[in-house]
RNA sequence: GUCCCCGUCGUCUAGAGGCCUAGGACGCUGGCCUUUCAAGCCGGCAACACGGGUUCGAAUCCCGUCGGGGACACCA
């Protein structure tokens, strides 16, 4: 591997389904991972004990995999720079904790939790900031006392730390703005800032490329490269994604939070990229975009600044837009379990049910949709709606139908020939196509909604056709 | 409240001082096509938050105001 070979991480907390604002986050270090020839690194941070959950792991990747993001070290496939996940190295996170604390730039902090929870209130209840303000800096310890490790922050009162962001541009902070924050948990587990400092740094990450939540904490990281005398790495912080109401994306307000949702919601995985892709970058005028093109075009330059809206009529344009632009037989293959879940009764041969997706894809936003509209073609028999038979199966339309069926049945079932019989009766009886069309379709669909009529017809075949007709003559 | 970030159509956005009487997309809407429903095609409505500068010239640069969001845990 090359000295210069970019590595960037994707490093989400196993506490829940995969936030659609972290599979954004994922694209985009994927993204800039690609189009650089670096690597992209998945990082499990665990440290979270009473929320973290194995499950949660798999989900995670799952929902990565299932985006075709994939990751060149990480769990499953190893590396040479694990473990990949926090809990697998606690000893190096208190070996650095040591390194800092002997060199002055952290220390054993003697408050508790409970006393800081009281400072907290009473400063809420005087509604003044609340402050910690280095109280245990340069107290002694009892040998014995649980304690956490704090970091130090310089004293200087005019000093500041200031990054570079690769998109927002340089940022600073003043020390006086910054706490002594956590590293170490009494129970000599890291925190986030700590353990992402270390990893980062273990892993040789050359980017960071987090949500604008994590601006804030950018600069104690900052402050950490520097006592450890780490390199650090560049940084991008990306737009927020808001939901409706305007406020960031959350798991318990906001359930299109959830990746797999979408999923389950018949939105195939190349459409929720291109709508993520979008939320907060562009690429000209251009809307549509395949991985491939993604990672192109792809750079930090054109990512926006500023938060947005998720909008899901877009995402449901985007599902059609792709459903009617993937290869059919991979269309094919995603829908082909919404059928079964459908009532589908029939084998689903791929060829049939790539036939389907040509005729439905037109009139369907989502697999749920085209599955809806589609299943008829896979059972015997059918369905039948009232008001559609009320309205279009009435005796005054019998005798049509009756025609069109001894037609249908000398034709050879393709298209054109469908087609033609239709207009011969037509014709012959002389009355628009809409009189024969409609009929039929309700006879052999069940409902009023249908892809063309021949179209219909040829996906069904023959026997099924002239079953499901005579079955609605017989009535 | 303190700190940080941001502010172009309802939403996602193009826009790097003159190419902008501000472009595209979704949505909404009028029409065409049509055997249903769609899809497609053509058209329409709709925005530079406000106030000061700088400049021959500002959506673009500076300052202020207002507005929105985020962070303020022994969560990440």
């Amino acid at each position: 591997m090359s000295i210069n070979t970019v590595r960037v991480r994707f490093a989400p907390s196993p506490t829940g389904y995969l936030h659609i604002g972290g599979a954004r986050t994922a694209l985009f270090n994927w993204l800039y991972a690609r189009g650089q020839n670096g690597l992209f690194i998945l990082r499990v941070e665990d440290t979270d004990q009473s929320r973290s959950t194995p499950e949660s792991v798999e989900t995670i990747l799952e929902g990565l995999r299932w985006l075709g993001l994939n990751w060149d070290e990480g769990p499953e496939v190893g590396g040479k720079h694990g473990p990949y996940f926090q809990m697998r190295k606690l000893e190096r996170y208190r070996e650095v904790a040591e390194a800092l604390i002997a060199n002055g730039h952290a220390y054993r902090c003697c408050c508790t939790k409970e006393e800081l929870e009281e400072r907290r209130r009473l400063a809420e209840k005087q509604k003044r900031p609340y402050k910690y303000e280095g109280l245990c800096r340069d107290k002694a310890l009892p040998a014995d006392m649980a304690h956490v490790v704090r970091f130090k922050v310089p004293q200087d009162k005019a000093g500041s730390v200031c990054f570079q962001d690769q998109v927002l541009g340089r940022i600073c902070k003043q020390y006086a703005d910054i706490e002594d924050f956590i590293l170490l948990r009494n129970d000599g587990i890291p925190l986030y800032n700590f353990g992402c400092v270390v990893d980062d740094h273990d892993m040789d990450i050359g980017l960071v490329g987090r949500g604008q939540e994590h601006i804030n904490s950018t600069f104690g990281q900052m402050l950490l490269f520097e006592a450890l005398g780490w390199q650090a790495p560049q940084f991008a912080h990306f737009p927020l994604i808001l939901g409706k109401d305007r406020e960031k994306l959350s798991k318990r307000l906001h359930p299109e939070a959830d990746l797999m949702q979408h999923r389950k919601n018949g939105i195939l995985p190349q459409a929720l990229l291109n709508f993520i892709v979008r939320l907060g970058w562009s690429h000209q005028n251009d809307e549509t975009f395949t991985l491939k093109q993604m990672v192109e075009y792809f750079g930090f330059n054109h990512v926006g600044k500023t938060s947005g809206v998720w909008n899901p009529d877009k995402l449901l344009w985007l599902n059609q837009y792709w459903m009617k632009n993937l290869p059919p037989s991979e269309v094919a293959a995603a829908l082909a379990p919404f059928l079964q879940e459908a009532g589908a009764t029939e084998t689903l041969v791929p060829a049939k049910v790539e036939k389907a997706v040509l005729a439905l894809r037109e009139r369907s936003k989502t697999l749920v949709e085209m599955a809806r509209l589609g299943v008829c073609y896979f059972q015997k028999g059918v369905h039948m709606d009232a008001a559609a038979k009320a309205k279009h199966l009435g005796p005054e339309s019998l005798h049509l139908l009756r025609a069109a069926r001894e037609r249908l049945a000398a034709s050879d079932f393709s298209t054109a020939h469908i087609e033609a019989a239709i207009r011969e009766v037509a014709q012959t009886w002389q009355v628009g196509l809409g009189k024969v069309a409609q009929p039929i379709r309700v006879a052999v669909t069940g409902q009023t909604i249908s892809p063309g009529i021949s179209e219909t017809l040829e996906l069904l075949g023959r026997e099924e056709t002239l079953a499901r007709m005579d079955a609605a003559l017989q009535e």
